[in-house]
DNA sequence: CATAATTTGTCCGTATGTATC
DNA sequence: GGATACATACGGACAAATTAT
């Protein structure tokens, strides 16, 4: 038989090594935000692979929202900052082929809102505070446009996941959220007045760093929003002795 | 010629259409799981495109586990269900860009795995005790053998959160799980004598429907972690009263 | 405003690898 | 092991888009 063929193991795919391999560099910071990557032309040499796979690696970076791909003079892959979208994308399609209900969704978020917003009361600055209102207020001044409240009332909660200037809460906070809103947009509306309100009120524990009543408003609002929703209300979940 | 041609309308890419339009079809249920897509060569005539794009569009759609190609006589693209993975190779790319350390990753645990044990322990029955014993044992005979041990430590975690019977609480969970072990790779093995001790004192309670003392044990067992990490320990975040 | 330069987007033909019968 | 059916990969060509001049 032949020697040794060490190198020859073909891992998978060319075109998903290929944009490992470019996605670690994104990871690592070799590539950096807005940085350019060289022209297709120039990757082929480089990697020494036919146009259509480095096309396809780019096609799967630009799809997760790592790059963008303009066409044109001063075209290219452009490392952009990926969006937190394409997270709740594939949730979402897990959870519809897991059979999961909305009312996992809620459940879910019953569970973790808490003690996201105990934990911002503790870190959020001026600024998180600022954020926060901002966001209220826009919604008290649409009380006439469904959408920009529904948006609003979302934001809420992901500002809220961000004052506790931890990324992995925040991230996993807003595609939860964004789950929620895009399954229960047509049930949310009936109580927006309500739901601004119990908005109001949990910042305003916050910026007095009541941590207790921050939490204790965000059980009950949580809650409120399952009820409206026909879904089972928190039980045997109370932490309180 | 023909009369109306409705599709020729180019909204982006033609293979993100294309994919699109596949994985309606997969979601709409016309294509069940298991079923498989016509061969490259048809779809290229159905389509009316060239064979690089009808690639890139499957290249896409494996990307997402939509469905999965095989080679040889009966390949093919077949239709299966989406990869939990993939969640969590997108969220470290997001965390990595946004500079999130890797104490946040573990901070976000000792927020969720209290909840979580909590949740299971009111809800787990036979078979999850079995499944998670099961993992106990598997890593408790290859002592000597660091990577199972620590991939079933990983896993103890994971198949607490599926005792909770939400899936997303579990899906969120395996997702956090893999980045850390996937970070702290190196770091994990010092301590593996004591991890599957504290793992069995958990599920010991759970077993017992102790919830009040899972829950101690695992706030205990997760801080440790973050201990060894040499990462600030969970403060502030006590909801005992 | 038009033309050219640059780069992606799409297509075709062909060759090779791989799994099944 | 040979034939078959399929994906995988390569190379070349032209069309389309974008921007600089």
């Amino acid at each position: 038989m032949p020697d040794v063929v060490f190198d020859r193991i073909k891992q998978g795919k060319l075109a998903e090594v290929i944009a490992a391999q470019i996605r670690g560099e994104i990871r690592s910071g070799s590539l950096a935000l807005g940085d350019r990557l060289p022209p297709e032309r120039e990757l082929i040499e480089q990697l020494g692979v036919s146009r259509a796979t480095v096309r396809e690696a780019l096609m799967l970076l630009e799809a997760d929202g790592f790059i963008q791909v303009r066409a044109g003079r001063h075209g290219g892959a452009y490392v952009t900052s990926p969006k937190l979208e394409r997270l709740a994308t594939i949730l979402d399609v897990i959870l519809a082929v897991e059979q999961t209900t909305t009312d996992q969704l809620l459940e879910a978020r019953s569970l973790m809102e808490p003690l996201a917003v105990r934990l911002a009361t503790a870190r959020a600055d001026e600024s998180d505070f600022e954020r926060i209102q901002g966001s209220i207020d826009r919604a008290a001044e649409h009380l006439d446009a469904p959408d920009i409240v529904a948006e609003e009332s979302a934001r809420f909660h992901v500002l809220v996941a961000e004052s506790t200037h931890n990324g992995v809460i925040s991230a996993l906070t807003a595609t939860t959220q964004q789950l929620i809103y895009s399954r229960a947009f047509t049930a949310f509306g009936t109580e927006t007045a309500a739901t601004l309100r119990a908005h109001q009120r949990i910042l305003d524990a916050m910026r007095a760093r009541d941590a207790e009543a921050a939490v204790r408003r965000m059980v009950r609002h949580v809650d409120a929003f399952r009820v409206v929703l026909d879904a089972p209300r928190s039980i045997e979940l109370g932490s309180e002795t």
